[in-house]
DNA sequence: TTGCAAACCTATTAGTAAATAAGTAGTTTC
DNA sequence: GAAACTACTTATTTACTAATAGGTTTGCAA
C-alpha cells in the first residue's frame, strides 16, 4: 500500500515530536526528508497545531486497532503486549506520546488538548478494564481499585521511557519486569 | 537575604523549563520579568546550554539540602515528605525536572547530560537507601529489590506530574496515595 | 475540450531566536 | 588615584521559524 504524503508527514511529525519535542522540530525537518518544500507541509497541515492535533487523533486510531487486535487475549497477555510495545518505543529512541504532549502542554491549543485527553482516557480505561478482568479471573493481583492500578502501570512505564534516556536501558527493564512480576504473582 | 540577578535567572529558567520546556522559552522570557536586557542574561549564562547545566547543578544542591534536612526522619516519613514535594510541584503547574530534561534530552549537550545523570542517580540512590532501611525496620514492604522499588516510586510520581496535566488533579492523588498505601501496609 | 480540484512549488514576509561586540557606570583593589 | 573588574546597556548580526500569497502541473470528470 502506497503511503501518502499526508501520512508520511504524520509519521515524521510523530517521530520528531517524541524524539525531540514539539518545539524542537520545524516544518523543514519534515519537508527535507520527504523531498518536498516547506509549503507542501503547510498545504496538508496549515498550522503546527493542526499537525499536533492530527498526530493525537492518529494515536487514537492506532490504539483502537491495538485494542481490537488484542481483544481476545487473556488480561495478562494483553498487559505483556502493552509493555512490550513500550519497550519498542524506548528502543527506537522515542518517549511515550502522552509524556511528550504533557511536557509540551502549554505550547498546545485547546483543540490538541481535547484530542490528547481523549486518547489518554482511552488508554487508562482500557488498562482499568484489563485490571478488573484480570482480577476477576484471578490472574492479576492488586490491592488498589482498577483505575488506580491502571494509573500506576501507565505512569511507571511511560516515565520509564523517559528515565531510561538518562540512566540507561537496564532501568527500563527493571520497571517493566517488576510490573509484570508484581501483578501476576 | 538579597537574591542576586544570577540566582533569579536560575529560578526563572527553572520555572520556564518545567512549565513550558527547554525549547519553549527564550532569554527574553527571563530578561523581561527581571527588568534587564537580553544581553544581561547572556552575561551570566553565555549560552542556553550553560543555563540548563547550572539549573541541573542547582537541583543537585537543592536535593542535597533536602536529604540533609530529612536525614533523621524515619524512612516512611521521608517518603511522605518526598511525595508531598512532588505534590507541590504539580500544584504549581510544573513537572518534575527529570521528566522535563528527559523529553528535551536531544536538545541538550553532553555537559548538561552529565549533570542531569548525576542528579537523577542521586535521587534514585537516596530512594533505594530509603527502601532498604524501611524494609530492614519492617516499615516498608516490597517484593522487589531496593533500586527497582525506588525506580517504581520515582517513575510513578514524576509521571503523575505530567499525566495529571492531562487527566486532572485527582489522578495525581490516586497515584501518590497508592504508593504510600502499598509500601506501608 | 474544458473545467476544476488536488498537490504541489516559488517566493516572500514578519517575527523571533541565540549570540556577540563594544561601550559605560559603579565598585573594588593595589 | 590609576587600573581593573563587575554588571550591566546599546546595537547589531545571523539564522531560523511559522505562515501565506500566488503560480504551476497533473489527472480526472463532465
Amino acid at each position: 500500500m502506497a503511503t501518502s504524503t499526508r501520512e508520511t508527514i504524520i509519521q515524521l511529525g510523530d517521530d520528531l515530536l517524541r524524539k525531540d519535542g514539539f518545539n524542537a522540530f520545524s516544518y523543514a525537518d519534515i519537508s527535507k526528508p520527504l523531498g518536498v518544500k516547506n509549503a507542501a507541509v503547510h498545504y496538508h497541515f496549515p498550522s503546527k497545531q493542526d499537525l499536533a492535533e492530527t498526530i493525537a487523533i492518529w494515536h487514537v486510531d492506532v490504539f483502537d486497532r491495538f485494542v481490537q487486535k488484542t481483544a481476545t487475549k487473556p488480561p495478562l497477555d494483553r498487559l505483556r503486549t502493552f509493555l512490550n510495545f513500550y519497550h519498542s518505543i524506548h528502543l527506537s529512541g522515542k518517549v511515550c506520546i502522552i509524556g511528550a504532549f504533557a511536557t509540551d502542554w502549554n505550547s498546545l491549543n485547546p483543540n490538541v488538548h481535547e484530542k490528547v485527553k481523549a486518547f489518554t482516557e482511552s488508554v487508562v480505561n482500557w488498562l482499568s478494564v484489563l485490571v478488573q478482568e484480570g482480577r476477576d479471573m484471578g490472574h492479576i493481583h492488586t490491592k488498589h481499585n482498577p483505575r488506580t492500578t491502571a494509573l500506576r502501570i501507565l505512569t511507571s512505564i511511560f516515565a520509564a521511557t523517559q528515565l531510561a534516556r538518562i540512566t540507561g536501558d537496564d532501568d527500563f527493564s527493571l520497571v517493566k519486569n517488576s510490573l509484570l512480576d508484581e501483578l501476576s504473582s
